[in-house]
RNA sequence: CGAGGUGAACAGGCGAUCGCGUGGCCUGAAAGGGUCAUGAGGAAAGUCCGGGCACCACAGAGCAAGGGUGCCGGCUAACGGCCGGCGGAGGCGACUCCAGGGAGAGUGCAACAGAAAGAAACCGCCCGCUUUCCGCAGGGAAGGCAGGUAAGGAUGGAAAGGCGAGGUAAGAGCUCACCCGCGGGACUGGUAACUUUCCCGCGCUGUAAACCCCACCCGGUGCAAGACGCAGGAGGCCAGUCGGUUGCUCGCCGCAGCCCUCCGGGAUCGCUUGAGCCAUUCGGUAACGAAUGGCCUGGAUAGAUGAUCGCCCCAUACAGAACCCGGCUUACGGUCACACUCGCAUA
RNA sequence: GGCCCCGUGGUCAAGAGGCCUAAGACAUCGCCCUUUCACGGCGGUAACUCGGGUUCGAAUCCCGACGGGGUCA
């Protein structure tokens, strides 16, 4: 179930890159290209810590953006993480998420389930 | 009680809710759904060694180059690893550490200092000859010349065995006793390294993590290897100065196609049962080996273990498999054991 | 994941066992020159990535860490 809706290919995360609006916050930025499908990939470099820490990272983002599945437009969304990012708590990261997801205006109105 | 030494196992647990990967079963035309299992480490790390495996010819032969290892015996698939011993170094000790062959093959280097850095005469000491001076004389003093001499001297990391006695013009392993070191031989013990005792000879600087010599070992590339399959584009090569294959020689194979190279695309296999793990017994000081019985224990591909709550005393450091094993090294948390050591106190 | 290379002042760099108390250039600081600035001249500050080992002696040789970079689909 989850799998469907992940970024993979590095041309993906290029063509986000380029073409997408931008909003960040202290701990992560999200980028926001639009799209039919609904896809979200996630990028935490090396500079973010050694390969525990980045993977911790990586499964709080994605438990942080699961809930809100069902109340996101369609699109592609990527999530970059910085380095502050690996002393944030989940709560203070599912925060960001959500404030950032209404930043761009990427929250259905009403709640029509998927 | 304090300070150490050695060794061992562990790496939070349980419950509840939501979520993820893989496998089996059920259901479904399929997409999918349900259910039951199972799901990171002692270092998964660094990539420093050794293998398996794959391709390069069934991976071959010789020489060279290059690289590695280096006390002895054993273990192992193998190793630069491990175990036991020997020698040396450190520590009061338990114990720890050691790239630990050869400098009686050759070459090089040893700055500065010092007379001199491999076999040395600057000062000093001494015999002889000689000049001058002093003295009645024996002789003495100063200088010169030619020799002898490594006992003493500032230097240095290192100065030519140490100390004593004899000896001498002065001295000197020149001779002797004792001690130290090296080489050889015999002997004792040991598989051996080595060692005990004795005899003979010698007194030779250090450096091989300088070149080197000796002995032994090593073909290359690495799962992004490669296999299968799809089929598109570009280029190359016709028998020798060719390619496969770092040099040479040999040998083998290929050469107008079922070939080679490059670019683009796909992600089926390789992909997890293995020098496997656990228990007992036996052999061995040990590393390890053997027998019997039991167990199946990750396989992802933007890369699976998380979030929340409660309890257990507050609870956790270093850290995430990417083909797989055996080691080494590095990072790191608390715990336990010892008829292990030292010190203090008490009995 | 594999393979390979490199670490010397703030930057670019030479040195390859002793002459290193570490060359040089740019930068920086002070002084001189100039009415002033620039140019120029003189002088100063400032470094061998870290920890062991070999050696009498290590930036240099060996081992191990750490950091940086390249390359392979």
């Amino acid at each position: 179930m989850e799998r469907q809706y992940r970024l993979k290919k590095n041309r993906a995360f290029q063509y986000v890159y380029r073409r997408g609006q931008s909003a960040a916050c202290r701990d992560l930025v999200m980028l926001h290209a639009k799209g039919r499908e609904l896809k979200v990939g996630f990028s935490v470099s090396k500079k973010v810590g050694n390969a525990v820490t980045r993977n911790r990272i990586k499964r709080r983002l994605r438990e942080c953006f699961r809930p809100c599945l069902g109340d996101v437009k369609t699109g592609l969304y990527v999530i970059v993480a910085r380095p502050s990012a690996a002393k944030a708590t989940f709560q203070s990261l599912k925060k960001d998420v959500r404030y950032l997801l209404k930043k761009q205006g990427a929250l259905k109105e009403g709640n029509r389930a998927e």
